[in-house]
DNA sequence: TAGTGATTACAACGGTCATTGTAATTTTCG
DNA sequence: CGAAAATTACAATGACCGTTGTAATCACTA
């Protein structure tokens, strides 16, 4: 009766796992590369080196795979994310220097996982054929996640003196900065679409940064 | 020898151009809605009103037919885009006001043509698996014109005095106008695969207006 | 080491779909 | 009208794929 597809909760033998893990990284690079529906069972199966039948007998069917691949992605790029961010600001003394340090590697972000933004693509894609449910949770884990931690750290710094940010504004700076700077980049690469020259993602960069400081950096920087 | 989906130069007879468009406008509406891959021919030959045969005939292939839909549409939205700057530029005023309808519209083109948007969702989620230059192509007949046509405007605009706009700025300047209007609107709803609060969009508007302007209005108005 | 549960190989089913061929039919143009 | 071209209905082909059942094998745990 009971699907093990769905509420997993007691993995309770040692090597399920690892197959289990196995399973979720095959799939996230085999849907990131092929798209949903020609990402076949037998690939990821392969990909994973599993059986597909073990595939099953983890995940239920194709859209369980599916769920659990890009809540598992997201979590992973979210932690990666926050670190990110621990690491900068945890150093943070110098707004114009420091801040265009962050906003490289914030953005190189779609570069460093490209196999879990192209997932992203893929049910923005098909955000209307896929449950709501599914599209907030994906948001509460990742996008969201990301945002509320890149505020707690710009409000600390606006505590700190170092930027012109308060509980006010916190909100429109932590939007600004994703927009001047990530949102730059994947507008003028149609989100990844389109490759783009080192320099044109520079300067996007760095006049994202600069726009960000002209509103929230303090005078006297 | 010569297939005919590939280079079509005489579609002498009467009808056939009349079946043609049926053809794109049905396969417009159904890759939109079910995506490349799910969308099947027969369903959309069933929605042109039109023999399958017919459609194979007249592109070739899938492929071929994609490729003429997202070009077809690209065209429309793109004339359409550029009359809707015309009619604002053409009783352009007050900055403040008239920046602020023209956004409103601008970026709910979203909205009027959803079909077309779809599918740029779906070259988006598929852009590694698409030739290069069918990329390019559409870059330059869609967006890249747009953004010509905007950019212009602007720069009119600047020569009456109404913006803080010349040759020296102007690019950055439509890059602006795009990312604070439509890219604010697009990054906070994924592109558009989650609805939006009329008041968060409005909100979001009214914004980027105010930054653009920050940036670009002169300082007596 | 024995037993329990996970994994595997294998085969099969049912369905969908892109694509093509063909002959009949309709439409268009001179 | 009459020929040429376009369209249609129809059937068929070949391929791919999600999913399930089954019996044998393997890994882990007690």
């Amino acid at each position: 009766m009971a699907k093990q597809g769905e509420t997993e909760q007691k993995p309770l033998r040692k090597g399920m796992l690892e197959k289990r893990q196995a399973i979720l990284k095959g799939a996230r690079a085999v849907f990131g590369r092929d798209g949903y529906t020609r990402a076949s069972i037998d690939a990821i199966a392969a990909e994973a080196g599993v059986s597909s039948r073990t595939l099953y007998n983890h995940f239920g069917d194709k859209e369980g795979l599916f769920r659990a691949v890009l809540m598992d992605s997201s979590v992973a790029v979210t932690t990666a994310q926050q670190a990110l961010l621990e690491r900068h600001f945890h150093k943070f003394r110098d707004p114009e220097a420091d801040l265009y340090d962050l906003a490289v590697e914030w953005v190189g972000g779609t570069e460093t996982h490209p196999e879990h933004f192209a997932l992203v693509r893929q049910i923005i894609a098909e955000a209307s054929r896929l449950p709501l449910d599914v599209l907030r949770e994906w948001q509460r884990i990742g996008p969201k996640a990301t945002r509320a931690a890149l505020r707690g750290h710009l409000l600390e710094a606006g505590r700190a003196g170092l930027l012109a940010i308060d509980e006010e504004n916190a909100d429109r700076a932590t939007r600004h900065w994703a927009l001047f700077t990530a949102g730059a980049v994947q507008t003028e690469s149609a989100q990844g679409a389109l490759p783009l020259e080192p320099e044109v993602f520079e300067r996007l960069v760095r006049e994202g940064v600069e726009l960000f400081l002209g509103l929230y950096g303090k005078p006297q920087s």
